[in-house]
DNA sequence: CAGGATCCACTATTGGATCCCG
DNA sequence: CGGGATCCAATAGTGGATCCTG
């Protein structure tokens, strides 16, 4: 077995921890923890989340609660390509059609998770093995007021469309930053639900994701506030 | 022989003759003036061009100057997706390094061949044979304060680069709204010019180019606008 | 060659589909 | 199934190379 990481006591401790595995590798990592990284990529999804969960020594439990739940930060591994750009979306939360209905922007669950965020950049060239991948320079994120600006705007169209029955009609074109698609081990999958009443339905999970291209421009910004510090 | 089509006499005219032969296919209209269309696509290229000069009654002579000369407009042919957007950039100019050196942006070639520009769509679905080519509707477009600028912008960091003799640094990525591109027969064309003194020169012919989502969004405002009109 | 442009191989992006684990 | 995400076929976009005519 492996020792059990403790939650962190406070953000700089988790910043620190962060910082300190920067360097590293996911198989490196993975021993630590208990985890084996398997040799195809596509076995491995997900695995580098897991991993820095257990590494940083996130909350386990309770899930609708953020990874950290003292600290109320959320923990997302994002996949970097050679160039310091994000290779792919960042998932923020599956999408409940009640919730959706009686909740506003400030009490959606994408709020929530948004609050703050500690991102840990994953080296994710698709030619090097995913164990032998390296852990990046880890930033803490809170939206800035035009970062929340955009993301409540498309938040807030979507929970119209969803509203008024769109529900089918909704793609992953619409929102310029926050972004609605499957979200489901296959499409086959559905959602149990009456259909009765012509009440709304998935007839399939789906969920909010952040665009790689914000999330670029997040980190970038990151990078040259802590440059110039 | 055809009938030669002679120079229109105000902008009405010349906007009335343009909305006439909207709808009006490449090969009716290369009868008309008897330019043969080819059927290879890789063949035909400034055929368009050239026929709608004709067609249009564009003074032939004197190519430093516009196309209607007494109206000061520019006639530009675009090739538009089923989409509406344009498929290709539109070249503006060749590049003339001495004439780079010595001037300013409101003297430069591209200002004088923008500042007034008639646009006639044309399709471009590359399944539809050439002569079974669609015109559209025409616009004319004069820049706004904001278009006038982000081209200055894009002028200006160029002229410099010129001036500073990095010539050979300047790729197509330059540039929001306009570029600097190849423009000749051939890669192997050269420029003749002295190699003597270090002076700067082209070892290739290029020329300024609009990005073709630049000229998509002036063509969406121009439509919004006769829309609302 | 200059003026009329488009071709097209390559790269970047997208977004629907999918994978693992507890 | 929900939370951790990435895969990858298809599309859109880029920009160097090229074609025709007078």
């Amino acid at each position: 077995m492996t020792h059990a990481v403790p939650e962190p006591k406070s953000e700089q401790e988790l910043l620190h921890r962060a910082w300190s595995v920067a360097g590293l590798t996911l198989g490196e990592l993975g021993v630590r923890v208990g985890v084996e990284v398997p040799e195809e990529g596509v076995r491995g999804k997900g695995v580098a989340g897991t991993i820095l969960e257990r590494v940083l020594g996130a909350t386990a439990a309770s899930r609708a609660e953020p990874d950290f739940v003292a600290l109320a930060i959320e923990l997302k591994t994002i996949p970097l390509a050679a160039s310091g750009k994000p290779k792919e979306s960042t998932f923020v939360a599956s999408i409940s059609l009640s919730a959706m209905a009686d909740t506003d922007w400030e009490n959606s669950v994408v709020y929530k998770k948004l609050a703050k965020v500690l991102f840990v950049p994953v080296e994710a060239a698709s030619k090097t093995p995913l164990r032998d991948r390296r852990i990046g320079r880890s930033y803490l994120w809170v939206p800035t007021v035009e970062e929340w600006e955009l993301l409540r705007a498309d938040w807030e169209q979507l929970a119209v469309m969803i509203g008024r029955g769109d529900v089918e009609q909704i793609t992953g074109h619409l929102g310029q930053v926050l972004q609605v698609r499957p979200k489901a081990a296959s499409s086959r999958a559905r959602r149990r639900a009456p259909d009765e009443e012509g009440a709304v339905q998935w007839t399939m999970p789906r969920g909010f994701y952040l665009r790689p291209a914000f999330t670029g421009a997040v980190l970038a910004r990151l990078r040259a506030e802590s440059d110039s510090r």
